[in-house]
DNA sequence: ACAAATATCTTGACAATCAAACAATATCCC
DNA sequence: GGGATATTGTTTGATTGTCAAGATATTTGT
């Protein structure tokens, strides 16, 4: 491949590096616990609801663009795990409500540190208007995917 | 999950929101395809190597953070739907070299593109200075990892 | 009440993955 | 040169992630 010519090339480019980074990034983290990657991403989506919210498999399984099929025998293990559990929908029989155990959150938390441990270490060399100027350019695009 | 309260907590925030949401745009990009997502990643990294560079199994594995023997049955199949090829290497008898073939080459370009198309969406209210004040910060973040 | 829609689970098939064992080749050192 | 050691890639066996399709239970609409 060549090297980047325009702009939007370049910007490409670093997207794809900078994901590509995370991912490995993500993957050396979670080896260092007994969970697989989509385990742990699980974990991540039903942990970073709002507190009190209702997640229901369906629900759950459209966030993370998987089947319900797919999200059943991953919630059968994580349950398993003492994790996350199910607890009946109040009134729908159909359907349960996905929530993390004691366990499951102070799983998620330690995680979450790691993250937020990342994040200041990437940010290190930026200037406290840079960074902020950043994040408001990165609000902007993620508002347009 | 509280609302993030700190910069570093919205940064956080933010570059989970965008890996998600970069991870299902590859995935229903893909999906139009006849590939696996695996599989197009692995298109995507040979794709992007500087031409005439050498790529063996073992350094390939490394790029992709996967074992040699994952690899193997991956290069197995791309290699039947005629994507890429192993060539021997010239001087070393155990290793091959790995390079797409002229179908693989065509695929790579085509998503490529799509890569392309989807910056320019998402950089399309941005304006040229916010664009290349981004691409450096994001510049220095990514030599941070 | 009954038909249609919905939520979840189950099953069968296959891809992705790793660790460990293996085969072929290369390298090192005496 | 030759034997010990290291490296490269493949194979094997096990587990996980995935989907599509079908089954079951429940809800909704008429």
């Amino acid at each position: 491949m060549t090297a980047p010519i325009t702009e939007t090339e370049k910007l490409s480019h670093q997207l794809i590096e900078l994901y590509g980074k995370l991912s490995s990034w993500e993957q050396d983290v979670v080896k260092s616990s007994s969970l697989s990657p989509a385990q742990m991403h699980t974990i991540e989506i039903v942990g970073h609801e709002p507190h009190g919210a209702t997640l229901r498999m369906k629900d759950l399984a459209k966030k993370m663009g998987v089947t319900t099929g797919t999200l059943t025998v991953m919630i059968d293990r994580l349950e398993q795990q003492g994790l996350l559990k199910r607890t009946p929908h109040e009134t729908d029989r159909r359907s349960y409500l996905i929530a993390l155990t004691e366990k499951g959150q102070g799983l998620f938390v330690e995680h979450h540190q790691y993250h937020l441990r990342l994040t200041e270490e990437i940010t290190a060399t930026l200037s406290t208007e840079e960074q902020a100027l950043f994040s408001a350019t990165l609000e902007k695009i993620i508002g347009q995917m």
